[in-house]
DNA sequence: TAGATTGTTAATCGATTAACAATC
DNA sequence: TAGATTGTTAATCGATTAACAATC
């Protein structure tokens, strides 16, 4: 297991915090304490001091932070203000949200090509975005220096798609399959399981409708 | 904070190695061990042994667990034999591609209609699931029992698709918005939040590109 | 029997929270 | 100055991992 200075917990917190500041902004405020934001998050605002540590910024003591230094940190830290470009494999329901949603510049990514095996996919656009055959992936990561991949497709597949993804240069995956990917350990894996939490509610519902009062 | 006497992290630990244990039954492969399931999964051996405990199955020293028992064993457990129907709010991008999938039944969970407020989307239908006007929301929830509301509308009209949810009578939300909703705390809420990974992605794509070798 | 695997207790690790001095 | 807030160190908590006896 790779050893970051910085966890990524710490790491995923930070847009938490960027979200509420952004809000901030377009009412104008100028400061905020990490008091105010533990109340809007829910984290803890020691947890926040320390958060806001990593990005080197510092406050003002009685007076908190100023709200546009704070955003402009967390986008330094994040990288969030260069934009990279991203592949999307699997132009499927999950996909295709994704593409027609694609607004996440902000957050330093674009996906700017779909790839499918379905000939009725291929060629299409879906939110100016263009599908192309599975075949020229290699090829066009190679020509446009793609870092990015985001595998959309179903789970049976998703291993075989991230070894495509990273024989072809990719460094970062965004994996959208409950798949455990098999992949060198220097390749980036963000794994986003979209049905995680349907055992918990399950259960926690089940007890709560059998608890008789 | 509620306490329970089984962990969220427990809970939704089991669906990853009924996953591997479905295909092991396909496969036709009658006995496992907790150090196979490490392997497939990730999980460290000692914590699946916990984890089956919790289910109450006990295993046979030296061949291990019955395939087919465990998995009966985190279906009873995570109730997903019986099925709850859900409502959806929210019939855009993310909410058409629940929609779409709507396999949750085999994980105890099924939509059976969606709301929104757009006149182009209310009476149609989205793989036979009907979309209503969320006036009429309150009202069926009431009639048809339903417990269980799911939240994929944009971020700004979370809370207050939350606090109608809670006013009419839904025990569970599965909330696919990053807003971090204020609601009674005996209602169960589950957070999807599907951009989660952006800040990891773009921060370790930037600490590996400048990284000089 | 020997040995693999379970089940459980103890030790470790990491993340969260509490305490408090520093500061404007 | 008094007091709110920061920044940091110490304490606590919970989750993960190690160790090992029990068992078939």
């Amino acid at each position: 297991m790779k050893q970051y200075e910085v966890t990524n917990s710490a790491i995923r917190r930070l847009p938490v915090y960027y979200r509420h500041l952004k809000v901030m902004e377009s009412k104008g405020i100028e400061y905020t304490s990490t008091k105010e934001l533990s109340q809007l998050t829910g984290v803890h605002d020691t947890q926040i001091r320390k958060d806001i540590a990593l990005t080197g910024l510092q406050g003002t003591p009685r007076k908190g932070h100023v709200v546009t230094e704070l955003i402009e940190a967390i986008e330094d830290f994040l990288n969030w203000k260069d934009t990279n470009s991203a592949f999307l494999v699997g132009v499927g329901n999950i996909g295709s949200a994704l593409l027609n949603y694609n607004k996440y510049e902000g957050a330093g990514l674009k996906v700017i090509a779909g790839f499918d095996n379905d000939p009725s996919k291929i060629g299409k656009e879906i939110n100016e975005i263009r599908i192309f055959p599975l075949s020229r992936f290699s090829d066009l990561v190679k020509r446009m220096h793609i870092h990015i991949g985001i595998i959309t497709v179903p789970g049976d597949y998703a291993q075989s798609v991230a070894n495509l993804m990273v024989e072809s240069g990719i460094l970062a995956i965004w994996n959208f399959t409950p798949v455990k990917l098999k992949i060198p350990e220097d390749i980036i894996v963000e794994n986003v399981d979209l049905y995680r939490g349907l055992g918990v509610i399950s259960r926690r519902l089940a007890e709560k409708l059998t608890k008789k009062k």
